[in-house]
DNA sequence: TGTACATCAGTGAACGCGCGTTCACTGATGTAC
DNA sequence: TGTACATCAGTGAACGCGCGTTCACTGATGTAC
């Protein structure tokens, strides 16, 4: 029966991922979502204490998947500098971001996910993806002549990418690698003046 | 009597900017509002339609006044290059993010203001900050060599200033004039390669 | 193999809440004669 | 100047809704003897 009941939890993480991909998570009500896992509201409660108890959780999964992908897509290159895997990091994102606005919009600006992907460190041992753009700009930063820390640069890229994202989400602008490759390059010049 | 109304409607549309200031926009209801006003609730549709409305005037009003304060910060300021303009333009936009995130988070971020904050040219003029940062790039072309065209710089620009009003917002790091200033002038880079 | 019992995922009605909005009514004020 | 009427901002109770959550109950399954 405790596999039974593992069944039903990870069906209902997985439908509310499908769920977020179709539609914007402010439209999904616990209701609805019961019933397109095909349970009563009661049942929910079998499983999660509440629904924030399952947004946390959701988060995670997302933020782990994209972060798989990530490191998928950093390991299939060829590439070893540091620059260039920033370069896949955040067009992987910004793709995720083009492809999926609903459900990146979910993870990056839901209320949860928000507190999730702060600074406290326990946080960014459970969003890998923190953890991962973190460990890049370390990377970079020993390798390269920063003009300013690390802390400098992850403002910039993370404000940049960000805001790029919400600019995606809304439609004003449409997704072109050339602009984030060139962005980049902008942020990572070497100290010239 | 139509002077009573108009000064209600003021007061109504005053008192949200305060609440908004004081907190997030989504913890505002119409009870709490015409409670803080001195009203009830059925009063408050003497005045506006919808609430609806009422955030759409609201929206305008605010978007009004950081263009009023934007441009006399531009007036005040002896330099004339297009470049200067624009850095005061974003200084001030953060600035206000940095001292009032509610309210700002509402001006940038609550569903209205976005549709109103996109690019159809009607709304560009109905919000003054748009035109506003619109013209100072064209301004900026036409004296600079940019690299890519205006459009470019734009969602550039905007993205980044977007994102770090996020960053702001979350506490996930405090505003510095300086990151600003070395970021647009890493996006100003005259074309050099 | 058959019976009694325990477990627990799932049911579905109900609770309590806050929301935006509506509406019959009040009462102060302005206008016409 | 006094009276009758119209206007309309404001009242406050009520409507209808959807939400997250709770709870007494069901019924299938696993376990013990």
């Amino acid at each position: 029966m405790a596999g039974k009941t593992n069944y039903t939890k990870c069906k209902i993480v997985e439908t509310t991922i499908i769920e977020l991909q179709n539609a914007d998570y402010h439209d999904l009500s616990l209701r609805k979502l019961a019933g397109k896992v095909g349970l009563t509201t009661g049942a929910f409660y079998k499983h999660f204490k509440s629904r924030d108890e399952l947004f946390t959780e959701v988060t995670a999964v997302i933020s782990n998947r994209i972060d798989q992908n990530i490191e998928q897509a950093i390991r299939e290159n060829s590439s070893t500098s540091a620059k260039e895997k920033i370069l896949i990091f955040a067009n992987q994102l910004l793709q995720s971001f083009a492809d999926q606005p609903h459900l990146m919009n979910f993870l990056f600006f839901n209320p949860i996910a928000s507190k999730a992907l702060s600074f406290s460190p326990d946080e960014v041992e459970r969003f890998p993806l923190l953890a991962l753009i973190t460990n890049l700009i370390h990377e970079l930063a020993l390798s390269t002549n920063l003009e300013h820390d690390e802390n400098f640069l992850f403002v910039q890229f993370w404000a940049f990418i960000q805001g790029y994202a919400v600019l995606l989400d809304r439609k004003i602008t449409k997704y072109e690698p050339e602009v984030l490759r060139c962005t980049l390059n902008q942020f990572l010049l070497e100290s010239s003046k």
